[in-house]
This record gives structure tokens, sequence and C-alpha cells, in this order.
DNA sequence: ACCTGAACACCGTTCAAGT
DNA sequence: ACCTGAACACCGTTCAAGT
């Protein structure tokens, strides 16, 4: 029984969401994990906030560093893809990073460098601002979707028979998942190729960035 | 002290959410807002996770119905900004929505009528199809930020005076605070334009859409 | 049919005490 | 310096009882 330290309290707390989900992460869930009373934690987190926050700072460094290419769209899509795989490993991550009221060291350097592929892209600070925002959480990987996953026919979730009474009152969505039922069917989501759309999305936007840097876009006037 | 109903416990759900925030609605405090004892919520919601079902279904049907008009891109565009307008009302909705693991009714009517502007404007079942999902939550006004909102700088919150050391840290994040400083500073949020940046990133990706409907897009091939 | 009371199995966190 | 025990003020929900 080696001594706590704040590692491998975030550790144990990353290997925990992973397994049984973040809505099984509690002070005394985690504890209990490590061999300890409730307390002891909070000698190496002053708080469940901040044991969030390393949390965070654990996963967002395991994304791979940007690799140096000629093309700065090349750049910006082979490291969020590598964000992209490492959320995936670590599924409750989305929520925890949104739910953060302000970004940890470790995403403020991924921005920042993030930014630095942009600039040297040739994009200018104005327009690589905008970039920014309009990347919003996709820059980690996100999907953005309006729901996280898989079945959403009546409510029941899970992977049911497609609906006739559902097609009836949402005959444009029945038409769209008869079409992209390639695997299973789905509303919005199940049956659909997550990776595709991720890239159908991404791709869009960076052609739309690289028309605006080609185009020399500027900002409105301010008047 | 009239008698409780579904519809009087939904609008004092979303008052006290409007009002207190979403951490501060428990069924016990709700409850108590209506005067009365925690359970006899529990005969016209079936658990907590209904509720905010319910919830949702009051404030998507806030959103205007779309105003036909010419172009699709401006019928589409005009539903958005009074979705959000809507979300911005009740800004406890963006977290609510998003951890729902299905889609509510009313979210289902929403979609279905937005599906019905892309294929009425010319856009394919498949094209649809990958613009829904591109469009993700930006589809109810979401803005996909990274955070929130507001100060950001290290940890504390708030509106705090640029820090020099934080600008040596992240060079390129300070260039764009700096230049981004209209009203305010930030990192990356507070400070700027809200409205603008939405705008931004939905024009372009609508005007990506138009352009590969004009292209004639079609999908890869499957094999 | 609707509301109540008491209870169960949980939370995060404080405070004073132990070693 | 680090860990513990007991307690406080909360959760959502079940179950049996009241009217």
């Amino acid at each position: 029984m080696t001594r706590l330290n704040r590692e491998r309290v975030l550790r144990a707390a990353v290997a925990l969401a992973d397994e049984s989900g973040i809505e099984s992460l509690s002070m005394r869930r985690l504890a209990q994990e490590l061999g300890v009373v409730p307390m002891a934690l909070y000698k190496h987190v002053a708080n469940k906030e901040q044991l969030l926050d390393g949390m965070v700072d654990t996963v967002v460094g395991e994304i791979d560093p940007p690799e140096p290419g000629s093309d700065w769209r090349g750049v910006v899509r082979q490291r969020i893809l590598s964000a992209r795989r490492v959320l995936l490993r670590h599924r409750w991550a989305y929520g925890v990073i949104e739910s953060r009221t302000g970004p940890t060291s470790a995403v403020l350097e991924y921005l920042d460098s993030m930014i630095g592929v942009f600039r040297d892209g040739g994009l200018s600070v104005d327009l690589t601002h905008h970039v920014m925002h309009a990347m919003g959480s996709r820059l980690l990987g996100f999907s953005q979707e309006l729901f996280e996953a898989s079945g959403a026919s009546g409510g029941s979730g899970g992977a049911e028979p497609p609906d006739p009474a559902l097609a009836q009152r949402y005959p444009r969505i029945a038409e769209l998942a008869a079409a992209a039922a390639h695997d299973g069917d789905s509303v919005v989501g199940g049956g659909c190729d997550d990776q595709f759309e991720f890239e159908f999305a991404l791709d869009l936007l960076l052609d739309g960035f690289e028309r605006l840097r080609a185009e020399g876009w500027s900002p409105p006037g301010r008047g």
C-alpha cells in the first residue's frame, strides 16, 4: 500500500471513469477504490472540481503534438483526429471538459499550439480568432452532435426496429434514417458512420477557412 | 392552492432553473417551491429524468416555426437564430438537452421540419443527412464553444486583468485575446461578440452546404 | 386518485482528532 | 505531514400509509 499522491489519485479517477462511467465517480467511491477513507483524498485535490480539472489535463496530455507538414489543413486535421481518438478512449471527457468554467493549463497549451498552426498557415489574427470560435469543441475532436449516440426511436433506448407510427409522425427523419441505414437503424445517430460524419464537417470547415484566407478575408467595418 | 398537474410541475421546474440555475433544481427543492412534499411530484413525472425531458419539450416548443422564404439558407438561418434566442433565455437547456440519451418529441418535430427545409431547398437525401450531422447541436442555436463563457485566465474565474505571465506561456492566445479585446479581456470567450461568432460559423457552414448542393455532391463510393 | 412520512442508500465537505 | 471518524446538510427514490 504505497503512499497516496496527486498523480495516483488522478490516474485512479481516470481509470474509474473509463471503466464505470463518470456518474460512478464520487469522492467516496474513488477513495474506496484506492483503499482509503474519503477524506484522505482532500490532501491531494482541493475538492471534486479540482479533481475533474486534473483528469482533463491527464487526458488532454495524451493528444499527439502537431506533426509539421506542408499544408496547414493537413496538420490541423491530423491533430484533431488524434484528439478525437483520445477522447473516444475517455468518453466521459466530453461532458467534463464542457462543464469546466475555465480551461485547464493542458487545454490552454493545446489551443495555443493550434492557433500557431493557423497563423503559420497564413491566416490573419482576426480570421484565426473567428476560426477558433467556429471550431469550438471540435478542436478537441468532439462531434457536437445533438445526442451522445445510438438508438433514439421512442425513448426506451437501444436498437429497436423502425417504428411505422414514428415514421408517419416524422416522415423526413424516416426518409433520412432509411437512406442512412448502412448498418442498423437510427433516427439521428445510430447506424451512421460517426467517423465519416466527423470528417465531413471538419473538412467542410477547413475548406471554408482556406477559402476565406485565399480571398484575403478581413473583419466587417466596426462603425 | 390548486391541484398539482404535470404542466404546473414543468412550468415551475423551468422557472426554477431559469432563476436559480439547473444545479439548484432538485426534486426536493422543486417540491418545496410548489408547497408540496417531494413524493407528490412522482404522481406527475415518473422520475427526474422524465422531468428534464418535459422541461426540454417546454423550451423547444418556444422556438418559432419556419417562416417560408425564397432562399433555403435564409429560412434555416432565421429559425436557428430564433432557437438561439430561446436557448439564451434558458441557459440551462444546453446541458440538459445534451445529457438526454434520446431526443424528446418536440426535438424530433423540430428536426423533422428542419430536414424539410433542406430537402425543399434542393439538397439530396444523402447531403441533407450529412448536413444534419455537421450542424449538430448548432441546429438548436448552441454555440458549441469549448467553455460556457467568460473570464478564463488562471482558474479563479471572473474578469481579471490580462496576466503577463500567462501571455508569455501562451503567446498565441495572448495575441488573439489582444486583437479581440473589443470590450474586456479574454482568453477564448469573454470579451468576444458571441452573436457575431455564432453567425460567422453558421454562415460558413450554410455557404459550404449550398456550394456542395450546387456542385451536385454525392456520397463517396461504398466499395 | 392524489398526497404524506419515514426510511434507505447515497452525495461533497467541514472539523477535530489521531499518528 | 498525512490519514481517520463522526457529523452536517444535502440527494433521488421506494414503500406503506393516510385521506
